[in-house]
DNA sequence: TGTTAGCACTCATCCGCTTCGAGTGCTAAC
DNA sequence: GTTAGCACTCGAAGCGGATGAGTGCTAACA
């Protein structure tokens, strides 16, 4: 892994990163004679090839044909991404861009995610995706049960950091609306200041021996409950953005990747096992998921408070243009990061 | 309009509806021989020559070059969907699959119709759309506003169906969680039984009249739930499925196809005016919208109760097996109402 | 010993050519 | 009114040579 540093030379390096870097804006195979005038190290095409060649045997490189230029393979982005890559800087311009529509004095944390993924996909032109904040890892504040008909209420939890979710349960058709209204000051009362997810260990227990009677349905709705909180909610916004790339001109492979997307599993698994790693690039066949393999994943966490509440993240070809995703979604995370916690109070 | 059919005689009609339902199938020009063998009229190639020739100077076949067969235009499509095709019936398979599928235990309005959705687009290979209840034509019952943090409440409402919809509102700084929950109150006591709709219009002016005070607060924030309640959601299901047909090949048509779903602006407007026509297609250059001028949309409305509470629909490219679509629609349209009309009791 | 010019070789792509065949439209005969 | 026959059109597919980007090897050079 570490190795991959060592067994080359400067010189192969800097090779290599010209190689990336070309093959990254152009999507062709790139010659020893590109790389020659490209990069300003005074070699010449011969001498190129020779080290190229070494590269291939390497595994850094790979040939689609005998005359074609090389290509990178993934252990070449893990090299680039881990090594190599100039940690770009966003222009003035792109930092201005995101400014002015990340739009401060919305007050809603949903229409906040919309906008940052909105405004994620926009600047890359590949697809973002946010996971909306998630309430296991806050304290709940309040929980309100509205009664909706006949065996149905509505929860709604509101967490200290002033996050929202809401979610349909089954209740008791005997439940008067004040019997509900009762309900629901008992359980803010119970729960205020506890995450929903000890919830089922800590407190309930505490109910079952506090109130005797209606113990067993106010412990089932609080599980109804938690168990409807823990869904993750994720943002998708530039699926389409795939197409314009040629690697996704063939229609079936532009379809699987279409499909993943919409469904959303692969995606939120990846959003929700990174939520505590501050980046992590995934390329090509390090997804697990085999319609995602001919694509990278680069993922950063957000705070509010100081604490990781979400994370959010770019997809796009395994020749994706990493220095600048890497850019803009650290940044993108710094600006959310501020904006929730002061919208979070 | 209804003059085409008159203009045609009953041969010209059964060679064109042969036509276009070969044309469906196989998305190839149509040759005269084909239409010689597949229609069982006993006419020759040579004769159909001729009613062909007609037929295109008609208006209603096009020629994509001399020696190619023909393929139908629009008109063709509009007399198809008008008077030509069999209105076909779901097979027992079907039906089984769409009952299957509908699970009518769910008892969340939301999760009905995304299931409704996602059948929708299996069963037709198309993207599909349903259109949430909307609240503004139902009364409201209950509505509840519950603090989340300084200056923010969320509004839920409750209507007398049981649809519910929630949105977040600004709310005086001042105001305390004692506060909101009297001003919930008093704002269910004053809806109870109205629409939203008529609200700002019937109810606000007695309010004002009543309470002094607070009267442009409590206004201000009903205006404000107003507002966000008469958004359409809209659950749209299998974009990609675009991709399964020929004539969306062409990357970029692909995308411009998908960027407008992903966006879902036309999809609303098309349901939301569509909403009260029990059944409607629109052919190719019949959606207004540049972007969806080679698709086709069909929808239906959905009801609950005897009243027309949503629409939905399928999108596909013009050459969709309307026959297959429109006998899906119906018949998702009663499962869905007759759902729904339990459901909401 | 590392670098480079030179050169033969490979192979996808392009272009022009031909062939093929599906399909038309017209005419003349039934 | 219908149909067989036939010349004609034109895209699609197949073929062959030219093109050129790119390689790998060798031999000479600093």
């Amino acid at each position: 892994m570490s190795d991959n540093k060592s067994l080359l030379d400067i010189r192969k390096m800097r090779i290599l990163q010209a190689i990336v870097d070309d093959y990254i804006m152009t999507a062709a195979p790139v010659g020893s004679r590109t790389v020659s005038k490209r990069s300003d190290m005074g070699l010449s095409p011969a001498t190129i090839r020779n080290e190229m060649s070494d590269l291939t045997e390497l595994g850094f490189l790979e040939q689609p044909h005998t005359s074609a230029g090389r290509i990178p393979s993934e252990k070449a982005y893990r090299l680039y991404v881990n090594h190599l890559m100039d940690s770009a800087k966003l222009t003035d311009d792109e930092a201005e861009y995101i400014k002015r529509h990340l739009d401060t004095r919305v007050h809603e944390v949903g229409e906040v995610i919309r906008q940052t993924a909105k405004v994620l996909s926009d600047m890359t032109n590949y697809t973002s995706m946010v996971l909306v904040p998630q309430l296991s890892s806050m304290k709940v504040r309040r929980v309100t049960l509205i009664p909706v008909s006949e065996g149905s209420a509505m929860a709604v939890v509101v967490t200290n950091t002033g996050v929202t979710k809401n979610a349909m349960i089954r209740i008791p058709e005997s439940l008067s609306p004040d019997d509900l209204e009762k309900i629901s000051k008992l359980i803010t009362a119970k729960l205020d200041g506890h995450r929903l997810s000890d919830a089922i260990e800590s407190v309930l227990p505490t109910i079952r021996a506090e109130i005797g009677e209606q113990a067993d349905v106010v412990c089932g709705m609080i599980e109804d409950i938690e168990r409807s909180m823990s869904e993750a909610d994720v943002e998708v916004v530039g699926a389409s953005n795939i197409l314009d790339y040629p690697e996704y001109s063939d229609a079936a492979k532009a379809r699987s990747f279409l499909t993943e997307v919409e469904t959303g599993n692969y995606l939120q698994k990846v959003l929700t096992d990174s939520s505590d790693v501050e980046m992590c690039v995934r390329i090509g066949t390090e997804n697990d998921n085999p319609d995602m393999q001919d694509c990278s994943v680069v993922t950063v966490t957000y705070k509010a408070g100081g604490k990781n509440i979400g994370s959010m993240g770019v997809i796009g070809p395994t020749r994706m243009d990493y220095s600048k995703v890497v850019a803009v979604l650290k940044y993108m995370s710094n600006s959310l990061s501020d904006i929730l916690s002061k919208l979070l109070k």
